[in-house]
DNA sequence: ATAAAGGATATTGGATCCAAAATGCAACGA
DNA sequence: TCGTTGCATTTTGGATCCAATATCCTTTAT
């Protein structure tokens, strides 16, 4: 038998689909904070009935993506200030951690991916893709850490800043540092100095933290938080 | 008007009731790892439709309490050895630095309650209680703290080993390990000593990854990790 | 003119119904 | 005897239908 098995049990519902896509709607700031979310909508959209379009709206109220209110429906959970002060202190936290756990279990063939990550993020024009391609370049360096809790609380962490992040990349010039500070990332894992790297990548989510705070949209937040 | 006005958005939905009941059970070990969990079972034992024990049960995967494969149902989640450690190793990662912020943000009303929970933990006979006791301790403490995504990151983890402290207090004499280490913690708080909470804590979770994982179900884990 | 009341419409939460897949079992054949 | 095949039953995923609530707009009374 010369076939390809594939696992159809894992194949994707239809809920699962509705989910991923909101998911990712929301992530890249695609939908707005505070838009209402319509299952009927949703369920047009996609083709589908209302069942999944629900399913997919529990879970990422589970996931802190959307707020519900009973009768009233959800929509796309907004963040003050302090909170997403606090997850980038989370980040800040976190995330230097993972990366010295990676750093010795990074192979040739990861690193050249980083590289890539790293150059094509460093030099892309189109503001589209910046933050598609940040986010690229951070998965590839902390998948080499064999600490999958630690990284999906980091993911979740980062999913709830990320259409901030973008939206900071694109004015001021916070996309040329992060380029800078990139690389110098990058090439302390090439040269498996694993402090050094992570305390590069504190400083890089403090300055991320600090530089975000200063534009936040909204009523300015008092110093020294 | 002398009405006490209470927030009847605010009220549960069947399915939120039937999310915090299966919750609930399968945190503290109610539900055994690997039961199924049947729609349409537990649909008629909260007399209700099928439709909200499924939005409940796609939020419980959302939190990594129960595994779903496609036309097969759900079972609740079970812990690898692996899973468990790397999770003790992120709350005694994090609890340390909840606890020096809340250390010095503690009320005289908040440590007596504090106070009072760590002597009931201490002095309880009945082992059925002893994991609600412990909890109990635990939130108390962290409840000052102001770090409130943090707290849900850690309140989450807490969730998922809770079952397995559980069966490790009953067991060899956990419970008088964690009597005295919770009584050095409660003492550090009230001294405001945060740093010395905090590595009292870190030593606190440690030791019970330590003793979890030598009486862990299943194979032992090869030493060193 | 304005604010309260009432009703039409829209939207959500839940119940019921149907289709698709998994599971268990019995019949069958080598 | 043992493994395979086909069918009945169970269970899940999704669609449709109904009830409860919110929202918007009109009416009405002062």
């Amino acid at each position: 038998m010369k076939l390809k098995p594939v696992d159809i049990s894992q194949t994707a519902s239809a809920s699962s689909i509705v989910f991923n896509a909101l998911r990712k709607a929301i992530i890249e700031g695609e939908l707005k904070e505070g838009e209402p979310l319509r299952q009927d909508e949703i369920a047009r959209l996609f083709n589908t009935s209302r069942i999944p379009v629900r399913e997919a709206i529990s879970r990422l109220q589970e996931q802190g993506l959307v707020r519900t209110q009973r009768y009233k429906g959800a929509v796309v959970a907004g963040l003050s200030a302090e909170e997403a002060a606090e997850i980038f202190d989370l980040r800040a936290f976190l995330e230097p951690a993972i990366i010295r756990d990676a750093v010795p279990k990074m192979s040739k063939d990861l690193l050249a991916k980083a590289r890539q990550s790293c150059l094509a993020f460093s030099t892309s024009s189109n503001s589209m893709e910046w933050g598609d391609l940040n986010r690229e370049f951070h998965d590839a360096l902390y998948s080499a850490s064999s600490l999958t809790y630690f990284r999906d609380v980091a993911d979740n962490a980062m999913n709830r800043v990320d259409r901030y992040i973008r939206a900071q990349l694109v004015m001021s010039n916070g996309m040329a540092r992060a380029a800078r500070e990139h690389l110098l990332i990058l090439e302390a894992c090439e040269r498996g100095e694993a402090d050094l790297a992570s305390s590069l990548v504190k400083e890089h989510i403090m300055g991320a933290k600090q530089s975000l705070l200063m534009h936040f949209p909204g009523p300015a937040l008092p110093a020294g938080k």
